[in-house]
RNA sequence: GGCCCAUUCGUCUAGUGGUUAGGACGCUAGGUUUUCAUCCUAGAAACAGGAGUUCGAUUCUCCUAUGGGCUACCA
């Protein structure tokens, strides 16, 4: 590739960016660095009526919580700003002030009402009202009125949008880097509004704008925008601009059911859709991050939706996703996010980190229960009591979120047993036993793991007294249910006094 | 309705004009763990259908079906 690489993520702040954005977002950033070239953010606002104000700062919380940080962009002004294209409406309108010199575009006076009425009439017929070469002339625009009487409804204050006037018959043949050929009759596209009444450009215009002007070499965007590829060509061409190559993503579709993923899914699935949280006065919104999913590991499995290395590698850092990333390696079908694999490759990244991560993320998770958690450390006589634990129980866990469960008896004596077990463990001789068992254990001088083990397994044996009737009871006490890690690790982390008195407790 | 795009296990996907059609998630079974989970092993599970091209099509072409997207003074 000789020419320099540019891209963009351009979303619109109407709303909290989805994954399918983040996605998009991801694999221009891949793309870029791959190619040693420019990934670059620009704000679409140009749809006054939908414009969310902290949707920008979302964006930007977002591609840095995912670890995609861009090169140009509205907080990293470069050559080509500014980034927003609420701050660009004047080269918007020098633009289409071109086009309707050269006979590309035309002053349209149509109400949305009076367009509205067409296209009632041609569906009761069992037509489809195209506004093209096909009935322009028949209505209100300056294709058909004098200059005269264009510029005096202009001065008079009337509301007009500016059109593009597309082509007649004529079969463009388009490229998509991933999809290759298609064609299209431009017989069948309408002159779309390319200048709102409202004095702002529509997408298609401020888009061809700016790409042309911000250098951009490729066009990564997702495949709802692959039918407007015409036109844009079309656009380039009209202002005899060179255009960008377009690679067209294919879309994330709902788990079950018909559709593309949709902010509902979600609360439906119980799965989030969105990077981070995001808050209305009456709605709450689940972010990936928030439900306790690593960035990574989002990264990781948004990178495998609609692309694949090719090998049976599965799980790729950042710096190797680069690495391996080729558009020509990208899917055509849709592909349904699969809320699972999600999990599992969260998993793959949890029990990765470090303890001692985990267990600092595992105090600001549970800061609800610092109390109970910090007193329980204090009473511990083992250093980095914390840690241990997290040692312990974290290859069951998925998420941060799920570790309490998982190890709350060893910061809380459990307050209830699980009943099924209970009734399964606890025998009529079991208060004798268990009584032995304190003894045993208080005779231990030298209270680690092995040697605790060595020396009840030593008394079981011994005493022949089966092991099941000893070992249930004993983690039933400790924990309240049959699961958790090795008793042994339990009662050395518990210490022998908590042990003991746990042990009491269950007689009772 | 019109236009465009797509179609390999339930899901994400690899792959080829001649393969036992491979992997992963999930599922099932067994093993380890005297618990649960992890882990290990094994298993079930797919080329949408029909024509054509060809000695031979999952692979190339066409048709049909199905799915998806677009069809706004939204992006």
């Amino acid at each position: 590739m000789s020419q320099e690489v540019r891209v963009r993520f351009a979303p619109s702040p109407t709303g909290p960016l989805h994954i399918g954005g983040v996605r998009t977002a991801l694999f221009n950033y891949l793309f870029a660095k791959k190619n040693k070239g420019t990934f670059i953010l620009r704000i679409e606002d140009t749809d006054q009526n939908r414009f969310v104000p902290e949707a920008e700062s979302y964006i930007n919380n977002s591609l840095n919580w995912c670890n995609i940080p861009y090169d140009e962009g509205p907080q990293k002004p470069g050559k080509y700003g500014p980034y927003k294209q609420s701050e660009r409406k004047e080269i918007y309108a020098n633009h289409c002030e071109k086009l309707i010199n050269s006979g590309h575009a035309y002053y349209a006076f149509d109400t949305p009402e009076s367009l509205d009425a067409h296209r009632k009439d041609h569906e009761v017929k069992g037509k489809t009202f195209i506004y093209n070469w096909h009935n322009r002339l028949k209505l209100d625009n300056s294709l058909v009125l004098s200059e005269d009487e264009v510029q005096n409804r202009i001065t008079n204050g009337d509301k007009y949008v500016v059109r593009f006037k597309s082509p007649q018959n004529k079969i463009l043949i388009l490229q998509d880097e991933i999809r290759g050929k298609i064609k299209i009759d431009t017989n069948v596209l309408d002159d779309k509004i390319l200048f709102k009444s409202d004095g702002m450009p529509t997408y298609h215009l401020a888009n061809i704008v700016d790409d042309h002007l911000m250098k951009i070499s490729h066009v990564i965007r997702g495949e709802e925008w692959l039918p407007s590829m015409a036109l844009h060509i079309l656009l380039y061409k009209a202002f005899g601009w060179e255009a960008p190559k377009f690679a067209h993503l294919p879309l994330i579709l709902k788990p079950t059911g018909k559709g593309k993923l949709s902010k509902r899914d979600g609360d439906k699935g119980g799965f989030p859709v969105f990077p981070l949280e995001w808050k209305t006065t009456d709605t709450i919104s689940r972010g990936f991050k928030e439900d306790g999913y690593l960035p990574e590991a989002v990264v990781n499995f948004l990178a495998f939706l609609g692309w694949n290395p090719g090998t049976e590698q599965e799980l790729f850092t950042l710096q190797e996703l680069v690495e391996a990333f080729s558009l020509k390696r990208v899917n055509k079908a849709g592909a349904k996010f699969d809320p699972e694999k999600a999990k599992w490759f969260n998993q793959q990244y949890f029990v990765k980190q470090d303890d001692a991560k985990i267990a600092a993320d595992f105090l600001d998770f549970n800061a609800d229960k610092k109390d109970i958690i910090l007193s329980a450390v204090e009473k511990s006589n083992h250093n980095n009591y914390i840690q241990q634990v997290v040692a312990l129980v974290k290859e069951r866990a998925v998420f941060v979120n799920d570790l309490w469960e998982l190890s709350n008896f060893f910061f809380e004596a459990p307050t209830s047993y699980d009943k099924k077990a209970f009734k399964k463990a606890i025998k009529e001789d079991t208060p004798t036993l268990i009584q032995e068992l304190i003894t045993v254990l208080e005779g231990i001088t030298d209270f680690t793991t092995d040697n605790i083990q060595t020396i009840v397994k030593e008394w079981i044996t011994t005493k022949e007294i089966g092991f099941g009737k000893v070992m249930q009871p004993l983690r039933l006490s400790l924990v309240g249910a049959m699961k958790g890690p090795d008793v042994f690790e339990i009662i050395n982390l518990l210490g022998k006094q908590e042990t003991i008195k746990r042990l009491q407790a269950i007689i009772k």
